[in-house]
DNA sequence: CAACTGTGAAAAATCGATTTACTCATTTCT
DNA sequence: AGAAATGAGTAAATCGATTTTTCACAGTTG
């Protein structure tokens, strides 16, 4: 245990050199775990360590490196179950590695982004993993790497001739649901989606549109993509609705467009899956409580976060070659919003 | 704009200094905006300041000072909107002091919390603003106080003798849920609560069971608290429902709780608000949009984020005066989970 | 016995900014 | 005129570590 005056200055490794009667340089190579230190001498260093509570201080100690042991982080939100296990995730393997994670959220804003990473840049982080709100080419990405900064993208991106990219192989998924919603007879499917991640939700798109039309080339897949925002997005689904389309099912292809989709089936008095059937992309932990259980494709974070540590490391220690572009298989669960249609009441308005 | 050797070696104080033709000391006097610098070197300064794209290092200009211009951010978890939203708002509000903001997840974990805070502690952090696990009384506010650090308590904390503290005020809007449950009919009521966090589920269960005794003397108020974990509650959840009891209202203390509530309801094919009624403490973006709705209480996170860093700053900046204890008024949404007794078919059994 | 080789450790430089102390000029005041 | 005050700027110390360089001394070798 180590007291005195821990209230007041802290001890520093010239204080500790001092007690043990050595030098600065030789504490800081028993710390190092340097072995040309004699043994009498490590242990009077140890033990004045001991005495005084010592302890590094990771500023001062990232000062002469030109990569400082922190890893910056940047997601679009912190808000929901997806970002927030993976800010934890990330926190987790950084500090499995001795690096501090500072987390940013850019709140959906691509100037936001930029700012935080001109300030992680001031920073000299080690490294960066931004999770970018648009896509990899956003002026994010420009800025890293213009200012030769070493960083992986994840989440809405598909491939970086410049980064290493990590994302949910959302397309494999979406083929899939596809096939089990073709499957159990739907013809006529709605797709919601945001246009702003424009590639990712391409990927997604083309994935279920493709298997779809392949397993039945009589489906109909209509589209409501909402450029920017959640709220537009609620208007477009309503006018749709209200032109008096009844597809027989809904992918939705993010989370708040499920939680749109709910609520416009609410305004309407429908119920899933008798009325209608429901997938999201993403999964949360109120979906497997609520009646019905909504099915929802569910993100492998932990691989996602893990493999865009690993990535990152990789090239903080130099690895070279050409950008890899992972993409995690994702699990999709088929709950109780997804039924055959006709099997129920349907509306014919209203 | 600025370029040139930005791939290379960022700029420093001293390169700017050498191409204005000036001194290290003098640029530093024109970034801090001291006036006893002459116009025409300022002038030049600011221009290689452009010119070089130099930005000061944060890293270095915290080597100095005792307190460094970061502030750090524990919270439980991050997967909740709850903490997202406080952390994001934290975030914000440490920004725009000027102050980096570096957050961490304890996990739920007491041991996890000291380990971070002692790594804070290290990086000399200026302020914490810590929410703890359990609550005021545990090791990492005590390590706090031994360490003579600087912080504010939040969420899970009533009142403290060494720190501020800021939460939401449950014991008042609990009462209003028992106002409103009573007024509505309700004599049989379960509370569901996790043991573990003592002080405010406390202040919750006693601010809810007196208003709820003081409107109805005869009411019956259960209570099934959990010691430390989700799924322990689940069980004795089962139990008490498996040994006949038959509340007409359900108030969970907590999200979790809420959720283990529901998804018990589903289990015996039980209905909001025919078969029962349920009110939640802390809202979810979801709770709006299933059908039914779920009541719940919100807590007021700006208010909460924003206090809490007004009183940190106040002590950063050397405010003394004793410890101040805010509770910040919730308000409640009584949504269609709640009804009256009675009022649909309660299944006598299973 | 002089020149040589190793060890182990201390002294000094470094990282990049801030701040103190100090040097010259000018002004201003007595 | 001479002293004091002010202005503008610089050199150097400082923060707390790491790393390079230098040094002292012991033991070898020719």
């Amino acid at each position: 245990m180590a007291h005195r005056q821990d209230q007041q200055r802290r001890a520093s490794i010239h204080d500790v050199a001092r007690r043990a009667g050595v030098s600065a340089a030789t504490v800081s190579k028993v710390m190092a775990g340097v072995a040309t230190v004699k043994p009498e001498n490590a242990q009077r260093v140890l033990d004045a360590i001991e005495q005084l509570g010592y302890r590094v201080d990771p500023l001062a100690s990232d000062m002469r490196r030109a990569k400082r042991r922190i890893i910056g982080a940047i997601m679009p939100e912190f808000e929901s179950e997806f970002f927030g296990q993976m800010v934890t995730q990330l926190e987790s393997l950084a500090e499995q590695r001795g690096y501090t994670l500072v987390a940013a959220s850019s709140r959906e804003s691509e100037a936001r982004e930029t700012e935080i990473l001109a300030r992680m840049h001031d920073w000299r982080v080690a490294g960066v993993v931004l999770a970018p709100v648009r896509n990899e080419h956003g002026p994010a990405a420009a800025f890293m790497k213009a200012n030769g900064m070493t960083g992986v993208l994840i989440d809405r991106v598909l491939s970086d001739d410049a980064f290493d990219t990590v994302s949910a192989d959302s397309a494999a998924a979406s083929a899939e649901v596809a096939g089990q919603l073709v499957g159990k007879g739907h013809r006529h499917i709605l797709v919601v989606g945001l246009g702003e991640q424009a590639a990712t939700v391409r990927a997604r798109l083309d994935g279920f549109r493709t298997t779809a039309l392949r397993l039945a080339p009589d489906a109909r897949i209509d589209v409501v993509l909402a450029e920017s925002d959640v709220e537009p997005l609620r208007a477009q689904l309503r006018d749709y609705f209200a032109k008096g389309e009844r597809p027989t099912a809904v992918y939705s292809l993010f989370l708040k467009g499920t939680l749109v989709a709910l609520s416009e089936f609410r305004r309407r008095g429908w119920h899933c899956p008798d009325d209608i059937s429901l997938v999201g992309f993403d999964d949360a932990e109120w979906m497997q409580v609520t009646w019905p259980a909504i099915a929802a494709v569910v993100q492998p974070v932990r691989q996602i976060a893990g493999h865009a540590m690993e990535a990152l490391f990789a090239r903080i220690e130099g690895g070279e070659g050409p950008p890899t572009a992972r993409l995690e298989p994702c699990q999709v669960l088929m709950r109780e919003s997804v039924g055959s249609p006709g099997n129920g009441p349907h509306p014919a308005n209203q």
